[in-house]
DNA sequence: GTGTCTGCAAAATATTTGCAAATTT
DNA sequence: AAATTTGCAAATATTTTGCAGACAC
């Protein structure tokens, strides 16, 4: 039987990074902040490591409106909301509505894994920004 | 008044090429097919135009799980179902459910400005893949 | 004619990968 | 000791940008 998966300092901090960045971090983000315990711990790492929680289903890729990827460490039925201007990401409570009980069930040909709702807006800074352009605006 | 958005070759291009490919194309994709019309078209312009499409309202960038930018000329409302092991997307028509008329309203501190409903899951081709895996599986 | 738009090429950003050395079991 | 994992650097992939000439109005 092949493949065990090992337990590493970088693995352990990688996952402990999450409680100390709050929403929805990018890969560079988290490399960053496990620089503080782990300075050496290169990015092709960080990479490495969220592909392999991803697929164990320890940590989600949020899907995003361009930019780069966004991972979320919260395993509770959530959706996110995504700012248009900046990118920024929120957790919004999901309802286990209808749609959430469809696991399994057929959908345009696909088998459906997970629902989830997804909010475009514009967050409170960039709302401003909207209102009263600066001339660092868009 | 500045910047009227001019009617060129390319941007006709662009939009029409909707109509030929299915589902929500990548930049590349759209690039690969307008090149039939204009062979000397570049990627940038295709980039640049997407943009100005999306602000425009023309057309959707897609929220993706990874990947390249993907766009959508779809007008009606819908959601999408993306496929966790090849990226394919797909359209499902999303009904007018409450969540839909939140337009304006606050959520999280943000405001709201459009809902979209979503899906991870396994396309027929990956599902298959999946129970038989191949030497060029995963 | 004026200002926008394009193609090209280079830059910037984002992600993946090969490999020798280090680490985990 | 065997096999996985890491750091580093290079390779890819994706997107943006500067600029001179072409094009739309």
């Amino acid at each position: 039987m092949p493949n065990p998966v090992r337990r590493t300092r970088q693995r352990e901090a990688i996952l402990a990074a999450f409680d100390d960045l709050p929403g929805h971090p990018t890969a560079e983000e988290i490399h960053a902040a496990v620089r503080a315990a782990l300075p050496r711990i290169s990015l092709g790492t960080v990479y490495r490591n969220l592909e392999i929680f991803v697929q164990e289903g320890r940590l989600r890729r949020i899907a995003v409106y361009g930019g780069p990827a966004r991972f979320d460490c919260n395993a509770s039925p959530h959706g996110h909301i995504q700012c248009v201007r900046c990118g920024r990401v929120r957790d919004v409570p999901q309802s286990p509505s209808p749609p959430g009980a469809l696991r399994g069930a057929r959908l345009g040909g696909f088998t459906i894994l997970e629902t989830r709702h997804h909010w475009l807006g514009l967050c409170a800074p960039c709302r401003r920004e909207e209102r009263a352009p600066s001339r660092t605006g868009r």
